[in-house]
DNA sequence: CGCTCTATTGATAAACCTCAAATACAGTGG
DNA sequence: CCACTGTATTTGAGGTTTATCAATAGAGCG
């Protein structure tokens, strides 16, 4: 199932219109590990993801890598850039086989101008975004790394967790380095963290996998 | 001179239309350190500040807080609570006597309506702010103290300097303590940190006061 | 001048990172 | 099916950064 028609870019509008706007845009196939914008690139377009997932990451001078998001279907992103016509500051990568429709700013402007529901559907999914940072920035400010390795994990398993025989799984090929870069830490630290806790039998891990079989206990060690 | 009619959220509309606009605002005046609004009310209204200074912070359960920025004069906050009518997850706090406008949801939404200019100025004013967060985030994650620091004096150089002879002065009352909440650090660290740059000539300080003497050793240590 | 709040500084401890080496895992081609 | 290869992960030792605690000094205010 196609959930692109649920995009909250979207809500509010009828189906022909959002077909139309869909016409509008250019369709692209990313593979995985592939990189559908780099840092630093200028940025032309915005995209919805159609099917897939993406990260959304910035690196600094010694490549050293922070994620800001995952994408999944139906999200929108590059708003910012277009919007600015800047540079765009994070790259997004495929995690898997990924399908984008991209729109330039020309039709973008065009399109919010025609559907003001975009524009302001955007305003709410920014909110919503901004809420979701500046908590970050707040936990990364005020936490420990195994307090924030737990959040991050208690996050990543709301927005990408199903149910496995044995608890919730998150449906992300996770390595280490990346709930590292996810939480502001080294690889060792979250491997220290996670062999820990598969002690304690909070969760279950194996490569680029992990799963929680108890989230009660990760809850509430994360707002011990 | 009041700058509030060069508030961005206004830009595009004429000078009845926003006359009219703050005329449907209630007034209100903060005395230093007074909480305009705090995390968990319920939020009713959204605010321009027309003159004076707010801090936007977080405080997690051990009292612990993170600076999420300074509010000048032109400049809206609490957008997102009134959107999504929901708690608003920050406090804001005085710096000094700060006077401002708040409107409630419905008031708002009527505005936004009847000026769609304002929905579309909050997009890029939001689109700017996530950005600014992001960065930090990314700064927070990814780079030792004493280099935060100095971001952190740079950015407020720039959004709250002015000339003074010795250097360039940050026009707010600036203690140790809100340096550390604003990079994620400790009252400590940073009283030694700007002793050691007091000592090398880069800045002055005073209690609550900072003078940066030497800006560009603080740009090309926090790129080092 | 005494009171309160802020800042400095040293000693110490804790958290965390870095480096190195060993091990486990998944995919590939024979 | 198996060995091989490249990557991911684990774990230990040791060092660095930063937080914590405690004590002292300074600044502003009534």
């Amino acid at each position: 199932m196609d959930t692109t028609d649920q995009a909250d870019v979207f809500k509010g509008l009828t189906e022909d219109h959002i077909r139309s706007i869909l016409g509008e845009g250019r369709h692209k196939r990313i593979a995985p590990r592939e990189a559908l914008f780099r840092q630093d690139d200028a940025a032309s377009h915005c995209y919805l993801v159609r099917q897939g997932r993406l990260k959304l990451a910035k690196l600094n001078e010694h490549g050293k890598e922070a994620i800001i998001r995952y994408l999944g279907s139906g999200q929108f992103t590059a708003a910012v850039a277009v919007m600015k016509d800047g540079l765009y500051p994070v790259s997004a990568i495929a995690m898997e086989k990924t399908d984008v429709i991209g729109w330039n700013k020309e039709t973008m402007t065009t399109l919010m101008r025609r559907y003001p529901d975009i524009a302001i559907n955007m305003l709410n999914i920014l909110l919503v975004r901004i809420d979701d940072v500046q908590q970050r920035y707040f936990e990364v400010c005020t936490e420990q790394v195994a307090q924030r390795i737990a959040r991050a994990l208690l996050r990543l398993m709301r927005t990408a967790g199903s149910k496995a025989p044995d608890g919730i799984s998150i449906d992300i090929p996770l390595s280490r380095q990346s709930i590292a870069d996810y939480t502001g830490t080294t690889l060792y630290t979250v491997s220290r963290t996670l062999s820990a806790w598969e002690r304690s039998g909070w969760i279950k891990t194996g490569r680029e996998r992990i799963v929680i079989t108890d989230p009660h206990a990760l809850v509430s060690f994360s707002e011990a």
